[in-house]
DNA sequence: TTAATTCCCGGGATCGTTCCCGGCATCGCT
DNA sequence: AGCGATGCCGGGAACGATCCCGGGAATTAA
């Protein structure tokens, strides 16, 4: 009684082998519907519970997906419940690692996962990782991994992204059309692929309304808060200021906002905001901050089909990448009711 | 080249047993220092990995901990980071489950958890759950369990939790200090025990000022922003409005601030508003809203240290409980500089 | 009556690893 | 020379399940 039953046990009290036990447990079609019956009913008083690991050791797979993230803030938590939500509906099970950003914690999970714990991998990469050769020997073992949300070229695997450009662009373009003249942008780091793809939206969107781009105005700079709000402090210190700031996330955002405040400048009218990701948090600032909404949750769930594709087919699907749409939002940061004034400079 | 190597494919191309191959590969006394060697190169070349699901098979342990959480906002997450840390140190990997605060899926996370793949679990438990069958099957099958953060009195395990009432104390203590005479407490469900101690906090401060609890001032909803703004709304039309708000949560405390903001009340002039959590939101909210903050890193890690300790030691720890000191920390939402004109009324 | 078919079931190998047990040298001691 | 001690290694069972193969009994067909 206090060892957890086995099917062992079930066929020593039933007078059957194994195999017949085992069986009437998969509900085989060659097994007589009494012993069936009998098999139930005594797996059910026993509170039998297959194991899985033997089960796992057999057919060589876990149904476990490790799941990898550089760290848990409002979207990639989202993204994760996403995940979590199809991966569960698919029989599959998630293991959640966070990297902190951090890339010697970033191999230290992967390796850990790696020893025949999961099926597979949907990762994240950390913002600090620049070789990739962890993940790379992830695919030489033949496991299926599909990226998301942080996807890059050096690192050919099928994943799911925002369209990046899209809502770079689209932040830009409203800027412009409120009137704003010189935007700045706070960039993230250059190695990150949605930093990229945000300043190129940037720039597209300064190349359809013809303003030269200048490059004091793009700052590459860490992805917090604090050096965005150092970063910020610094543009309006210049001497030509730029009036408006597009940040690639809502933290950075956050920080301009304070280095903005402290200048002691008025937002919409001194100088515009438009940050990147929607979190709740911004909604609630005064000013509502701007910022480019993502569908984290339905990004999630793409990821997670798309592993599970990955799983059943045994074609390269490396090349597959599904772009999701951002969508901006409009707050108070950013918003000239009626572009009026504008030509009085 | 296909399959990834194992004890028998160096045993072979080396002559050997899978025994010997066995013992050499966890440096065992007995066995020869040269043939050790020649093992350790081989498995090095063929990029050998000992598969852990054999292993856990033999020994019956996983090294996998189960965390189940309601949800993954700034708190829990970062409790889940304290808990990740230690885990990875003792040589745990953590699985983590979201119940979304609901109790379905809580029963469901912890079935398939409890199928053979975890040593044990730390959980904290959703607000939704009032009957704990699920958990108590844990505790029928020896394995190891605690709680934390939300421990309830119907689940005896060892746990580790905030000091709640202690902080709900800190809040309205201040409040009083600052000359607050009719303070209302928003709490969460009544069948949460944070909650509950939190609200006890609340009492034993009017109590020790010699404030008399009025029913009206106690208001229990659910645990989230939505809510928080509909109760302060009847709050502030009684005809008695409170003129302080301790809200039990941060989520809470936004959507009081809202509320309070429609109503054209100024913090803290009009109002008082103090929060629970200390999320690095209110800081940055205008007026800054004073928050108990709660130490949730460290929280995480002491769960996992109760839990390896509980793995280690095999009496009943069923009685223990850690218990943690909050911190309130002080912003503009209730500070009123020096207590003048409070007597103007 | 005999052969073929169907229905159920058991035997044993297998997955990758550990671990108990026992065996065979070699060495040292009396 | 005979004995035990020691060092090093192999054999095989075990963990809990699946699955192929084969076999006996009963039923059916020839």
């Amino acid at each position: 009684m206090d060892k957890p039953a086995t099917i062992k046990d079930i066929a020593r009290t039933l007078n059957l082998s194994t195999s017949t036990v085992s069986r009437a447990m998969r509900n085989a079609p060659d097994v007589n519907i009494e012993t069936k019956k009998a098999v139930m009913a005594l797996s059910e008083e026993l509170n039998y519970q297959p194991n899985k690991l033997a089960l796992s050791l057999k057919q060589k797979q876990t149904h476990n997906i490790g799941v990898i993230v550089p760290n848990l803030d409002y979207v990639l938590a989202t993204m994760v419940r996403g995940i979590d939500e199809v991966a569960l509906e698919a029989g599959y099970t998630v293991m959640v690692c966070q990297s902190n950003e951090s890339f010697g914690r970033e191999i230290v999970n992967t390796r850990r996962l790696l020893d025949s714990l999961v099926d597979g991998f949907i990762v994240s990469v950390s913002s600090e990782t620049k070789v990739f050769d962890h993940f790379k020997k992830i695919q030489e073992k033949k496991m299926p991994m599909v990226v998301f949300d942080r996807v890059t070229p050096f690192l050919k695997a099928p994943g799911v992204r925002l369209d990046n450009t899209d809502g770079g662009f689209q932040a830009t373009e409203h800027l412009i059309e409120q009137g704003y003249k010189r935007i700045a942008i706070l960039a993230g780091p250059k190695n990150l692929g949605i930093s990229n793809h945000r300043l190129d939206g940037y720039l597209a969107a300064l190349k359809k309304y013809k303003i030269k781009p200048d490059p004091d105005l793009i700052i590459h700079c860490d992805f917090n808060q604090q050096y965005a709000y150092l970063a910020t402090q610094e543009l309006l210190n210049m001497k030509k200021r730029p009036d408006a700031i597009f940040t690639i996330s809502d933290r950075m955002a956050i920080g301009a906002m304070l280095a903005i405040k402290e200048k002691g400048l008025k937002m919409p009218h001194d100088i515009g905001l438009v940050g990147f990701n929607n979190e709740p948090v911004v909604s609630l600032l005064t000013p509502g901050i701007s910022s480019v909404d993502q569908p984290a949750f339905e990004l999630g769930k793409v990821a997670a089909k798309l592993f599970i594709e990955t799983m059943h087919h045994d074609g390269d699907m490396s090349e597959v990448e599904e772009v999701l749409k951002p969508k901006l939002h409009i707050r108070e940061s950013s918003l000239r009711i009626i572009p009026k004034n504008t030509r009085s400079k």
